[in-house]
DNA sequence: TTTT
DNA sequence: TTTT
């Protein structure tokens, strides 16, 4: 099938590094997308996304990317389903990164 | 900002129709994304996509849509947070449909 | 930089294979993708699509795929220069596939 | 059908101001879009590609932008055919921009 | 004809 | 919980 996500925004804070049991790196950022419309009352809102990138990507990000970052994505978007504590079933968005743009440079000193 | 979403997949069920108080039609249907590789237990996972669609575009989908059909949509990926019947802040995403393309001819008599 | 291209149209002819000097397969296709809105004269206008894949994708497009064909194909843009036989420079677009999805059924016997 | 195209590259000179008989702004710009790939020189390639915009969002193009900007398109690749001077039928491929986004800030006295 |  |  095909399922192609296609985002510009910016990091809502620094990329959260993480590892799976056989130690591959994972890369979990928000990405604040503003909508091009402002709502009923005057406001521009915004989707926050998480985003989660692998391996190689994910330590560029990691290395190369914080709060405030704007950047583009290319990715999936993914559905995962898992029980809650209360045991009740849960869906969690986030897209798979396939491609990470940097589009500003970095602020020095931030 | 940029926020675009294209998915092929298959309806699970028929559009489920909606009026918003101001008597605005809204189509909620939820979209199997097959991936395209197989995970390491070698089956192939699905993505079920919220997707939803407003007024005449909704009303196309009702009409002429239904369980199975094989569809593109063209949308923006959005995240809706709400709290639920337990105080608990949630979070949902769905794609906000701009262009919904039928692939498949409609069965008869189905 | 990113180059990213969605199209659903249909295979104006069969595919047409080519081979490089070092043996690669080569599929060229052309793809009809009407647009979706009526010039001023009335009349629904169709951009006809260069779209050419590489080795495996293409063998699966050779063997599988035939004119009339609804496909869908992800790729990128690609600008070729060339100088014509009169020495003039001339330049050729062509969609790159990365993905090429078949959305209908072949017919029997066609 | 589907036809949607997603660029992010710098402009290779300033937009290029015309109009049509009818009074209608129409703004020409060329993109160059790196290729990911090196080729087999170990060259980084480049696609050059053109791009129309139309009334407010050319407008805006040619009041906020300039060569070495880098941007994002959003657009429908279109294939126009025409007869050059010596009466041959030649092709010309150019994305139609429906939203520009600036992703660089303006150097200042440039 | 090409941008960084 | 959120970015500019």
């Amino acid at each position: 099938m095909m399922n192609e996500v296609w985002l510009i925004g910016r990091l809502t804070k620094d990329p959260e590094e993480k590892k799976t049991p056989n130690g591959k790196t994972v890369a979990r950022m928000t990405l604040a997308v503003d909508r091009d419309y402002t709502n009923t009352d005057g406001e521009r809102e915004t989707d926050f996304i998480e985003i989660i990138a692998w391996e190689k990507l994910a330590e560029n990000c990691i290395k190369h990317l914080g709060k405030g970052r704007l950047v583009s994505v290319k990715g999936r978007l993914q559905i995962r389903t898992y029980d809650d504590s209360q045991g009740t079933r849960r869906k969690a968005a986030e897209v798979v990164a396939e491609k990470v743009k940097f589009l500003d440079k970095a602020k020095e000193n931030a």
